[in-house]
RNA sequence: GGCGAGUUGGCGGAAUGGCUACGCAACGGAUUGCAAAUCCGUACCAUACCGGUUCGAAUCCGGUACUCGCCUCCA
């Protein structure tokens, strides 16, 4: 099957054929690591795991290599540790170790929720400073970087093709310059490769004396080591393309005049609420967990996030979570007898994001799928883009199924109080309970976080329990 | 100021020249102990605007307006 993506550095949608046949390799930009993420953070992660199932799917699963990275040097982080270390008296070293760390593990449970699967590597930058070191001095020994007043900078001048990637021009560049220039820089757009460290700032020893990386170059050393020196497919949001991406291409490019680095690059939308891009300094961010504690399942988040095309910007609105809501709970009412694994993902969804990952197209196939009645197929499709997964608490459909028994018999004997009490009590467990000619059937409504489902199941048997047991002593 | 993306019914959103998908929401009826689901029906009579090419344009070309993003940390 023939895959077409778009590429952001062509400006064209492209037939997409691996550098080699039988190895796929993908960089995606990876979170910093000092906060929750938001929904806008997610969104990457949503749509490159969708790629990544697309292309496991396409090319083998051993043969795709998807790489997504960890920040976890970065002045942000120094500055959230400080914050946290002050008055604690842990160092800051110690304090930024446990930021990170806990940081990493906040990502996975948040990702996991919405369905994505751990890349192939997920390389920390601190364990990548000595490649970085390595390729800061070949660009130096190669004529593209400089030292200036302890850092080091990347001389842009010295690659004509600076701004190719995000096409847009040195000049026009220089003229919308809002930012003053550090006065260590030769030129303005020259950025840093190595920056000095104080003795309170984490630092690793380098030629140029002790200090860290900038932030564009642990890309380019991550994807270096682990995907080597050319690869397939590099994303990341579209916020990144200028400076981050061109940067790293520069970068790269000038360490390794003759490979290709990413010949695809793609790049998606952000998300907006209320009409303005979502994110940390504006304060407008709603984090994954937020949303979760708030009973929103992680697959109606993935819904929402694969409801729009990834290269447009998308709206997040109370309205579309309740459409996405709604979809989630007709598709596992229909899907609730069936088993996802009987079936492959049906050809007309496949081929939808086979086509530059048109994930709403894919999910008119969907509807189509359940408005032909074929319950299997639309299982197993909506597995396949990682939706209807949440996996249920143990124990919990044999306890809902003992419960429906007995209100099967309170309907029989026509004891609606009791029965329409049950049925309330299960919807609010998030089991929705549909009476059919013989006896109820229901279904579980994607929640947040299962917390307490179970024990809020639980405590309606109890109830049921001592009712029975006052009504035989009564009787 | 430069560069880029976009504007399709109440909302979301496909479709790159051939009767404008699909979904959500709404309304009426059947059905139901009540709901839900289902079925039947209704309406919203949608391609930002102006011009061009064409037998035929949401789609191609030119222009206008508006929205958003990037140019600064950002997914």
């Amino acid at each position: 099957m023939k895959i077409a993506l778009w590429n952001s550095r062509t400006g064209r949608k492209e037939e997409f054929e691996p550098l080699r046949p039988d190895r796929v390799r993908m960089y995606v930009c990876g979170p910093t690591v000092y906060d929750r993420a938001h929904i806008g953070n997610a969104r990457p992660a949503v749509v490159f795991d969708l790629l990544f199932k697309l292309l496991r799917h396409c090319f083998g699963e051993a043969q795709v290599v998807y790489v997504r990275n960890i920040t976890d040097i970065d002045d942000k982080i120094n500055n959230r540790a400080r914050e946290l270390a002050d008055g604690s008296g842990d160092s800051l070293r110690a304090t930024i170790r446990r930021v990170t760390d806990e940081t990493i593990g906040w990502f996975h449970e948040d990702m996991g929720a919405l369905g994505v699967m751990l890349p192939t590597h997920e390389p920390r930058a601190t364990d990548y400073v000595s490649e970085m070191i390595e390729m800061i001095k070949a660009l130096i020994a190669a004529g593209h970087a400089y030292v200036a007043d302890g850092h080091v900078l990347f001389d842009t001048p010295s690659y004509p093709q600076y701004g190719s990637l995000s096409r847009r021009s040195l000049k026009d560049m220089q003229a919308g310059a809002r930012v003053e220039v550090a006065p260590y820089k030769a030129n303005e757009l020259d950025f840093v490769l190595w920056k000095p460290s104080d003795s309170t700032l984490p630092g690793w020893d380098s030629p140029w004396g002790r200090g860290r990386p900038g932030w564009h170059i642990e890309c380019s050393a991550m994807s270096l080591k682990l995907l080597g020196e050319s690869f397939d497919i590099h994303g990341g949001g579209s916020d990144l393309l200028f400076p981050h991406h061109e940067n790293e291409a520069a970068q790269s490019f000038c360490a390794h005049p003759d490979a290709s680095f990413a010949r695809l690059w793609m790049h998606n939308g952000m998300v907006r609420v209320n009409g303005q891009k979502m994110s940390k300094s504006l304060g407008n961010f709603l984090t994954v967990s937020e949303l979760l504690d708030r009973g929103m399942a992680g697959e109606t988040m993935r819904f929402i996030l694969l409801g729009t095309h990834y290269r447009q910007q998308l709206d997040w609105t109370a309205r579309r979570v309740e459409e996405a809501r709604s979809v989630l709970g007709e598709w596992r009412r229909i899907t609730r007898d069936v088993a996802a694994d009987d079936a492959g993902c049906h050809r007309d969804v496949l081929d939808m994001l086979a086509d530059d990952l048109n994930t709403p197209g894919a999910m008119s196939a969907l509807h189509r799928l359940a408005a032909q009645g074929c319950s299997a197929e639309l299982a197993a499709s909506a597995k396949f883009m990682g939706l209807l997964n949440s996996a249920l608490p143990d124990g919990l459909a044999g306890r809902v199924s003992e419960i429906l028994k007995v209100r099967d018999q309170m309907r029989s004997c026509r004891n609606f109080a009791v029965s329409d009490t049950i049925r309330d009590s299960l919807q609010d467990a998030g089991i929705v309970v549909q009476d059919t000619a013989g006896r109820s059937k229901c279904h579980f409504e994607p929640m947040g976080r299962y917390d307490g489902q179970l024990a809020k199941v639980e405590k309606v048997l109890e109830e049921l329990e001592v009712m029975a047991a006052s009504e035989a002593r009564g009787g």
